[in-house]
DNA sequence: CAATGTAATGTTATAATGTAACAATTATTG
DNA sequence: CAATAATTGTTACATTATAACATTACATTG
């Protein structure tokens, strides 16, 4: 279920930027791209083979996080791979609650929405966190 | 700087709903009113005098989330008092790095630009969680 | 290459947040 | 009052994350 071009390209991009996508980075990140749905650090943590110690996971998760190769959903404190990490973006995160799915979406009204709403406030955003809860549409049509 | 009305509020509400807002719960209430900023739960734990165990604090913030009384910041892990518990609601949160303060808003713009690109994936939202993080008006004209 | 400095990792311990399970108590109902 | 339900007390533990310091790998430069 791994996409391999993904990490290819990740690995290209880290090579682009000058930032090392390590032994212990890249495997982290197969790890979480290998999961069909977001995993949790120590989750992360007991896939390790050879094994880990809590802090190497932590901070490949934090250069992960820092290049945009991965997000966190704050809500289910737990890790997922980013299907466009070329770019520094803000993505929106629909997570069903019954199949623990989510969808990553980048969706442009609602980027202005929040931006608008801030900036009334005169607020500076620098970090956006949206994730929606809910039912996904396979299992909404699989009756209530 | 504790809203005493808010807390008179809370109590009719709660007797209009028929439910109990019992000493514990009221506890835990007063003391997130009385804190200026989010508190973590443990904070809350160290404030009950007297002295409570954890399952206490926690099982008043269930209550109090439940009957919307009090809001969760999932980015923050901390809680705060609603400002306008009366109807259930989706809010959104302009969370200052700077100087901690949370600001609660209830913008119907960026409601419908959920609600909308929610619906066009085919999904159903039961929970929204909008958390903005940045820097509030009064930071932001601190220069720098 | 050797020396040096920087970045990354290993290791141990611990902090911070949250919950399970069961007993005891209090409030409500018939 | 007796029976029931709701709340609280208590102990122990699960989960998520970080601090602190030692060690190793890598890069730079003379
Ligand atoms: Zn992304
Ligand atoms: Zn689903
Ligand atoms: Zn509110
Ligand atoms: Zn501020």
């Amino acid at each position: 279920m791994m996409r391999h071009d993904l990490l290819i390209h990740d690995e290209q991009l880290c090579k682009q930027r000058g930032v090392r996508l390590t032994c212990q980075r890249r495997r982290v990140l197969k790890i979480i791209m290998q999961s069909p749905l977001p995993v949790g650090a120590y989750d992360i943590l007991q896939k390790m083979d050879p094994p880990a110690a809590p802090p190497t996971v932590y901070r490949a998760l934090d250069f992960l996080l820092q290049q945009g190769l991965i997000h966190r959903l704050a809500t289910l404190q737990a890790y997922l791979v980013c299907e466009h990490p070329d770019a520094s973006h803000q993505s929106q995160f629909l997570i069903c609650s019954e199949c623990g799915q989510v969808e990553e979406m980048e969706d442009s009204n609602i980027q202005k929405s929040l931006d608008l709403a801030a900036s009334q406030a005169g607020f500076s955003c620098s970090n956006e966190v949206v994730e929606i809860m809910g039912r996904c549409v396979q299992c909404a049509g699989e009756g209530h």
